[in-house]
RNA sequence: GGCCCGUUGGUCAAGUGGUUAAGACACCGCCCUUUCACGGCGGUAACAUGGGUUCGAGUCCCGUACGGGUCACCA
């Protein structure tokens, strides 16, 4: 064996800096789990002042899609979830991309051979049908052949694959940072596969081997992987490494029994901002989705997550994703943006539905800001605009305002001559006008202000009021629209 | 089924032996108001369950129930 080539790897590893990893499969699309595993990891790099690492873990080759590390380098950056060491940036422990790693994994795997904490394994490959469950380790006559009958077969081409071995008695105990320690009987553990037939790793295998030749100093993952920590532990210990800070994340829930899945139709992370969600929103809230700060604040800047974010606020238990509160989050989040940004975000979706170029998109926007919950719903809000939808006189009834169709058709009669006549087309003279209305009518602004938005918008519900409406629409559209509704009073 | 983990209002959750058991979303009511919203104020609502330990238990221990995970030459 050549020891200078492990001392080699062993040099290269980056020491003394917190270094976390996130090792997405290339699917084609980020979960909401993924995300949120990926946005802890990442904070616990950046809270420590520490490296964050994109590794593509595509060993899966049945499973690889065409473009998909493009989608996990773009969500990322969307995200700002900016990596220090990747496939696409470099850095010192690379490759980063596990299919190019491939030559490592057969000599550690070899070098656990060697020091007795894995064999070779020449059994036919088990069905794990027929196999009931339980692998019989005291049963496999390849646990116990010695070195020299193994390498004999080897060397004769015979193939194998190689497993762990597992001590025969006595427990194993790991450290996890949320779950705190856990022990479990090695008898109830397998002599799991490293090395598969075909000469490739198992996932369980790559990573720990990648994990430790990254430098990874804390390893975040799904709950799921909980049951195989302690064949973790039991692998780093025959080599004699030092065992990661664990930290084992619970899943992120559609409901009380089933975990997000795009297979049931569950919104992945592009789904939700093609649903009109912001990036920074989506990303605020799945934070606090199974971990928690200390204090009462809930809305935060990715920087003050770095500042606040820490692993002891993670719970234990699963969270279920709640799309109303999300909908809070993006609604606050469009609140507090600045009216130019969201004028920007907001444009493509005003244009959906309103096409007159006389429209001032910007002006509509301002209306729209203070409700507008998801981009989604602003094509529908804001049609009036473009064209004077079909309503019904009903519409002219108001209890409120104590409107009704005849006190409507005598407002919109006198309100036309005054707009004809208004010096300036704005919302100051717009409102003296209607005002002045009222106060002469002696009634309440709301009796005048409220068949005007009517006639105008021809709906019931409209962003901004009557005023705002009338500006953006300019005087002549007003005008003609107020000439229809009065048509319509008969 | 074996092993492991979890369980505070509908949801996210604070809470680490002594609290009137926080806060947020949702919901309801009131106020503001030119509609709907925004905003402000207030309200309904929880420690799965049975035993211990203790002067005292959501907090510690054991059992039960329910839920999840895992037992692949998948990741």
């Amino acid at each position: 064996m050549d020891m200078t080539w492990f001392e080699e790897m062993e040099r290269r590893i980056p020491r003394g800096e917190v270094r976390t990893r996130f090792a997405p499969s290339p699917t084609g699309y980020m979960h909401v789990g993924n995300l949120r595993t990926a946005l802890y990891t990442y904070l616990i790099a950046r809270h420590g002042k520490g490296k964050f690492i994109l590794r593509i873990e595509d060993t899966d080759q049945g499973r690889l899609v065409e473009g998909a590390v493009d989608v996990i380098y773009k969500t990322m950056a969307e995200c700002h979830l900016e990596h220090d060491e990747g496939p696409d940036v470099g850095g010192p422990v690379g490759p980063y991309v596990q299919t190019e790693r491939r030559p490592f994994y057969g000599k550690y795997a070899e070098l656990l051979v060697e020091r007795g904490h894995a064999y070779r394994c020449f059994c036919e490959k088990t069905e794990s049908e027929e196999d009931s469950g339980d692998f019989d380790r005291a049963a496999n006559p390849c646990r116990f052949l010695t070195k020299e009958e193994s390498d004999a077969r080897a060397a004769a081409g015979e193939p194998y694959v190689i497993r762990q071995r597992i001590p025969e008695s006595g427990s194993t105990t790991f450290h996890d940072e949320i779950f705190g320690d856990i022990t479990v009987e090695n008898s109830t553990l397998d002599d799991q596969v490293l090395m598969k037939r075909d000469g490739l790793p198992t996932y369980n295998f790559a990573n720990v081997v990648d994990d430790h030749l990254m430098g990874i100093t804390h390893v975040v993952r799904g709950s799921e992987y909980l049951s195989s920590a302690p064949k973790y532990n039991l692998l780093y210990e025959g080599f004699g490494w030092d065992i990661p800070k664990y930290v084992h994340c619970s899943p992120v829930m559609r409901d009380q029994q089933n975990k997000m899945s795009k297979r049931h139709g569950d919104p992945s992370y592009e789904d939700l901002i093609a649903q009109g969600y912001l990036t920074d929103a989506v990303l605020n809230y799945v934070a606090l989705l199974g971990w928690s700060p200390r204090g009462e604040q809930e809305i935060f800047s990715l920087d003050e997550l770095k500042e606040v974010f820490e692993m002891s606020g993670i719970s234990k238990s699963p969270a279920i994703f709640d799309i109303e509160k999300l909908r809070y989050f993006n609604a606050t989040y469009i609140r507090n943006m600045s009216p130019e940004a969201f004028a920007k975000v907001a444009e493509p979706w005003i244009r959906r539905s309103v096409k007159n170029p006389a429209i001032d998109p910007a002006a509509v926007a301002a209306l729209l800001q203070q409700r507008t919950e998801i981009l989604t719903e602003i094509p529908e809000k804001v049609d009036f605009f473009d064209a004077l939808p079909e309503y019904d006189t009903e519409l002219f009834t108001h209890k409120k305002s104590k409107s009704d169709a005849a006190s409507s058709k005598e407002v919109l009669t006198a309100v036309i001559p005054v707009f004809e006549a208004l010096e300036a087309w704005d919302d100051e003279h717009i409102l003296a006008a209607m005002v002045s209305l009222a106060e002469q009518r002696g009634e309440k602004n709301a009796k005048v202000m409220w068949p005007v938005r009517i006639a105008a918008a021809g709906k019931a519900v409209t962003p901004g009021g009557a005023v705002e409406i009338c500006r953006i629409l300019g005087r002549e559209e007003t005008l003609r629209r107020l000439r229809i509704g009065l048509e319509k009073l008969g």
